[in-house]
RNA sequence: GCCCCCGUAGCUCAGUGGAGAGAGCAGCGGACUUCUAAUCCGACGGCCAGGGGUUCGAAUCCCUUCGGGGGCGCCA
């Protein structure tokens, strides 16, 4: 990564000019280049000088020369500036900007990977809704982001395992039972009110239809017990296959599915409560019994097992992330939540201390939730009240692609309203279409040169304008992913994406790609054939489609 | 009451200590005998919610006020 060799150059320079007693021998704070945002202030910038100067007792016009005068530019810096108040500018060379094509096309889509991860083993845990109804666009937001999240994590070199932690245990479960219970009844005619606290949505009344069509009445006839269990796995698995689909469309895939009820099956959550039994972390009071978090610095203790002897949700989680962090041994677990969980963040925190893990390993993303709305509207939601609008309505009405381009777009901290009408106008305001523009109007060059072997193309012909900011904005993207990945936060590729099509279509504008200047040709075509890899990557890591036409 | 997130152009939002604060959309003015005009170019548009502080430097960090959202269960 060229940043990278910018950063290294002028950490050697710094290094250099203090052996030659240009600079004092204090302390160097870490070296870091920024993009400047103005042109004029050329490819890249460091502020190193100005952080220097009350150490070094310099004017930073003076450091900064110094570090400028001990640099040993290589071929692909242009230029070295040093501008008040005491920044270094540095320019790359055009001609090695134009070699780099050769240099993308070389590497394919791995041009976009960086080393950052090392390898190292990372889970992402996301969506993980509860399997008591369909999914919602709210946990779409969890999708987009946790799935894009991997898949930055990925190219950025960790080994990553995308997760879906399936609560399919607990209080829940039995209002979900009860309620499919009273739908399958009805079936027959039978009348059994829904619980309170159960799920009233008309989805029920079609799982309960569905295990009647292969059970008929059979169900009604068993103990009640027996069959509130089997309508309850039945209907996770069929709740399941739905949301399985949902997300297959929004184009989300997990390597694994984890089931609460395994950990209870194999004695993870007894264990897990065992282990924070032996350090001392469990009391019991008022008959129940409690984590002590408060020793660890928490406001409050936490119930694991309530006083009627059933564990509560905290403690199969205590014993998921047990199994996560200690057994598993990620070196990183990211959980991806909505906001609406964050009371459970600082008690899940004390766990890991509990655990005797390093606080780092377990990273929570919580994301704000979202609002539909419809004609300025917004549409009330809830799976306990009934009113509802799944995730499946909202991909037959708008489309898997300005969904996942739209919820990803935006920092998770920002809370967001969908807008159906907005997201569905397949028009300006919608820049996943501008982006996939970008992308079918290069795939519509390539194949009217289909006759037209590039491979022998001179890319130092790239010399004009709209070229050489096209190649700058392609040798972003391994900035971009690496930065994503630091900072966890995808959501800068959309960004990135309209910025990489924004400079196409310019380029598209001023430089005509097929032309009777064969040699020309040959040489924007390996431009053209380099951003198709770039920006195919780019709308990769967001998840939607590169269409070969629109 | 306590805790978390947010407040930046008319609208939707980037910008996690650096150079006159950016993008998209809307509105305004231009550009198609051309590989897809779902495009391009230009101008307009800002007490970065208010007030204090830290710093050579603050939209960014700290304190505080106001406004919006979320959370404070032996629910998940």
């Amino acid at each position: 990564m060229i940043r990278e060799v910018v950063r290294q150059l002028i950490d050697d320079a710094v290094q250099r000019a203090q052996e030659d007693h240009a600079l004092p021998p204090v302390a160097v704070p870490e070296v870091t280049v920024e993009r400047p945002a103005s042109e004029a202030h050329g490819d890249y910038a460091s502020s190193l000088a100005l952080k220097m100067a009350r150490a070094a007792r310099l004017s930073p016009m003076a450091i900064a020369g110094a570090i400028a005068t001990h640099m040993a530019p290589p071929p692909s810096i242009a230029a070295v500036d040093v501008a008040a108040p005491g920044f270094i500018n540095i320019r790359l060379s055009p001609q090695w900007l134009a070699q780099q094509v050769d240099v993308v096309l070389e590497a394919g889509p791995a041009f976009a990977s960086t080393d950052v991860g090392r390898g190292r083993r990372v889970q992402v845990e996301y969506v993980s809704a509860n399997p008591t109804g369909p999914l919602h666009v709210g946990t779409a937001r969890g999708a987009a982001l946790g799935d894009s999240l991997a898949r930055v994590l990925q190219q950025a070199g960790y080994e990553v395992e995308r997760e879906y932690y399936v609560n399919d245990a607990g209080s829940r479960m039995d209002a979900f039972n009860a309620s499919l219970y009273a739908r399958y009844a009805e079936q027959f005619g039978v009348d059994i009110p829904i619980p309170e606290d159960g799920y009233p949505g008309e989805y029920l009344r079609d799982v309960a239809a569905a295990i009647a069509a292969t059970e008929g009445r059979r169900l009604l006839d068993i103990p009640e017990g027996e069959a509130l269990l089997e309508l309850g796995r039945r209907g996770v698995e069929i709740i399941l296959a739905g949301v399985r689909d949902d997300l297959e469309r929004l184009n989300v895939r997990f390597d694994s599915w984890f089931h609460e009820q395994w950990l209870y099956d194999h004695g993870l959550v007894d264990r897990a409560l065992a282990f924070l039994r032996e350090r001392g972390y469990v009391v019991e009071r008022e008959g129940a019994i409690w984590f002590t978090s408060s020793s660890l610095g928490e406001d409050k203790d936490n119930v694991l097992v309530r006083s009627n002897g059933l564990p509560t949700y905290f403690a199969s989680d205590v014993a998921y992330h047990y199994d996560k962090l200690v057994r598993r041994s990620y070196d990183r677990a990211i959980d991806v939540w909505g906001a609406d969980h964050q009371g459970h963040v600082p008690r899940m925190r004390a766990v890991v201390g509990a655990l005797e893990a390093d606080p780092s390993r377990l990273v929570i993303l919580l994301y704000q939730l979202v609002n539909l709305v419809r004609q300025g509207r917004p549409i009330a939601m809830g799976k306990r009240t009934g009113s509802y609008i799944t995730l499946r309505e909202v991909l037959d009405e708008v489309g898997p692609d300005a969904i996942r381009f739209f919820l990803l777009g935006r920092s998770p901290d920002a809370m967001m309203d969908f807008d159906l009408d907005l997201a569905k106008a397949q028009s300006d305001v919608n820049p996943v279409y501008y982006v996939q523009y970008a992308y079918a109007r290069i795939a519509s060059i390539m194949r009217r040169a289909e006759g037209t072997a590039f491979a022998s193309g001179d890319v130092s012909l790239l010399t004009h304008g709209a070229e050489l900011a096209l190649i700058r904005k392609m040798l972003a993207l391994p900035e971009v992913v690496a930065d994503a990945a630091f900072a966890l936060a995808p959501h800068t590729l959309p960004y990135y994406a309209q910025e990489l099509a924004t400079a196409f279509h310019a380029f598209y504008k001023d430089c005509r790609v097929i032309s009777d200047d064969l040699d020309l040709t040959r040489a924007r075509l390996k431009l053209v054939a380099a951003c198709q890899t770039m920006l195919a990557t780019t709308l990769g890591l967001i998840g939607v489609r590169a269409p070969e036409h629109m």
